[in-house]
DNA sequence: CTGAATCCAATCGGATACTG
DNA sequence: CAGTATCCGATTGGATTCAG
């Protein structure tokens, strides 16, 4: 996605969007899910996406997930730091869209083997 | 959303964002939303989205959907043209997801009557 | 370990004008 | 009606380096 700032503006009655926003941008719907499970520090969260994304972008993710409220954003006062990325109530009412889409995910990749081969190499 | 191209490429076992391919993009999840209902020609789907969207970004909306194989494009040689945009049985296939997100959307809506003033005025 | 800062190419997406 | 063509600012997202 991508757009002025889509901070959930939309027009009225457009569902569809408000519910796009959150989820929109390269990481985030992947992030959610993976938070659904658990509670993560940061680079637990980067070893789950495989490590394909880059510091730069978790943190940019990360961040405005926190800004629209969906994820809470825990910071230890130690040395070394860390820093723990857990699911707001708002950010779990996201799961049953989460699911839906794991669902279809997971049926269209079975249906499209050839499709997703890229990063298996 | 917004990367290279992202044609499904996916890491191997990444649902998620197998399924937020096809719905990446500033309009795409409205417009297959919308499709769900019936058949659209080109500019009664722009007056859907209240003509928020200019002609170019719906056309290469729409493209960009054909080509993944979610909307089928059937051309009328006719003088004027006509165009009608319809699922295909893998669009359809994206219902339930559609409709996970119009739900939270909903909801979502109704909580937060303030974040979504923007357009309305 | 969890970032912030900087640089930069590529893309996005709006505005506008034109066409069969 | 359903596009195409062009211009252009804004945003994306990767790479790399630095820091507490």
């Amino acid at each position: 996605m991508v757009m002025k700032k889509r901070n959930f503006e939309c027009a009225p009655g457009c569902s569809i969007e408000a519910a796009l926003a959150p989820i929109d941008g390269k990481w985030k719907g992947v992030i959610l899910f993976h938070l659904l499970e658990k509670t993560y520090r940061f680079n637990e969260l980067q070893r789950k996406l495989n490590s394909r994304v880059t510091q730069r972008m978790l943190v940019k993710q990360l961040r405005e997930l926190e800004e629209a409220g969906m994820v809470e954003r825990k910071v230890y006062a130690q040395v070394p730091p860390r820093v723990d990325y857990s699911l707001t109530e708002e950010g779990r009412s996201l799961e049953p869209v989460l699911r839906a889409l794991w669902s279809w995910g997971t049926d269209w990749m079975a249906r499209n083997p050839d499709k997703q081969a890229k990063t298996a190499a």
